[in-house]
DNA sequence: GTTGAACCGGAGGGGTGCCTCCGCTAGAGT
DNA sequence: ACTCTAGCGGAGGCACCCCTCCGGTTCAAC
């Protein structure tokens, strides 16, 4: 909610109702879907969320009109924290602003792979978060390829899956997730 | 079915009736549900499974009781025969050994990420099979390591979350997911 | 060929989720 | 303060799924 810098920003600030209790309940929604979505994967129940938010079946159906749109919001919004916590981490070393980066967009995907998972395919609201994702985290990416740190014949889309993929799966514990993102890590470095 | 090497061999065959039309439905089951289940993910439906098989829901619930119990069937069925390719590579150099059970690894992974999935937690049959896999590919990995061509700070475990979440991520398209694949093997390769 | 045990199919009861529709409520503008 | 419109909740119809149960069928052993 401080400065909306990427286009992604727009998107849930677009929907959000003008009415207080509106913008209240469509805030509620928006939680308990997250919390839904993280907790069940993708087909909790609509009605469940409803529930959770503290409203009726009826006004969920009214801010969202199918299952998918709710999924796009959700998604929106936590892609556009994403987007800022870029900017948070600008200021340091080339190496070390990518990966505190990454490491914030693994902490994210843990949670949020069953929304993504149903977003896959064709989506507009889909296409515009990945543009602000890009415009946030590649620069990320390039200056450290310029700086001689990452290898040169991989993309920043590469690099998303690889550690999204990782980042999704199910370890033992935190310390092997780690373990195994460094050693992908290594592979992106430039070898000396 | 043909040289059964591994315990999770034993644990498929030990379902399976005896009776001509009984094994029949039974091998049928598992394909339909193999089928089903990397279709429309864990929760397919087993009314529909036991339609594309071609016989009544009651037969589907005579041979599997519950719906973990045929997620461990067709699991175990799957882990066999990759149990089975690792014996088929055994006899190539260590690092290409390695990667090409890899790489058979990475496809089986696509298809049945809604099996694992639903399996995680605990189940006796998952820690037979898990075995089962160990004893098949890491050897091929203890191999490249004594070779000096894998780093040594890092397990056979390790090694294959890190390839089963990157292959059961979403790409653009297979060339992507190769190379993707391919720096984060490089990060396991010891560097000269 | 006979027989009985194992196996078969699917109807049906109970449960849950999806989505619409409408009588009621409360915020926002004057 | 008044109004009127945007918004609210949830009952209810429909669809689908889970799982049990039992009368009929088929295999295989003798």
């Amino acid at each position: 909610m401080t400065t909306p810098s990427f286009p992604v920003s727009a998107i849930v600030a677009a929907q959000r109702p003008h009415r207080k209790d509106a913008a209240r309940n469509f805030d509620a929604l928006l939680a308990a879907a997250r919390e839904a979505f993280a907790e069940n994967g993708a087909d909790a129940s609509l009605e469940d969320i409803a529930r959770r938010a503290g409203v009726g079946i009826g006004t969920l159906y009214r801010n969202f009109p199918t299952r998918r749109a709710l999924f796009e919001s959700v998604y929106a919004d936590e892609v556009d924290a994403l987007c800022q916590a870029a900017l948070e981490v600008a200021d340091r070393e080339p190496w070390e602003a990518l990966t505190a980066w990454l490491d914030r967009f693994a902490g994210y995907m843990v949670t949020k792979r069953a929304v993504r998972e149903a977003l896959e395919g064709e989506s507009e609201i889909l296409g515009v978060c990945r543009d602000s994702m890009y415009a946030a985290g590649g620069p990320l990416f390039e200056r450290a390829q310029q700086a001689g740190e990452a290898r040169p014949d991989m993309d920043f889309g590469d690099l998303l899956r690889m550690v999204a993929g990782i980042s999704a799966t199910h370890f033992t514990d935190d310390e092997q997730r780690d373990r195994v993102l460094a050693i992908a890590l290594d592979g992106v470095r430039t070898r000396r």
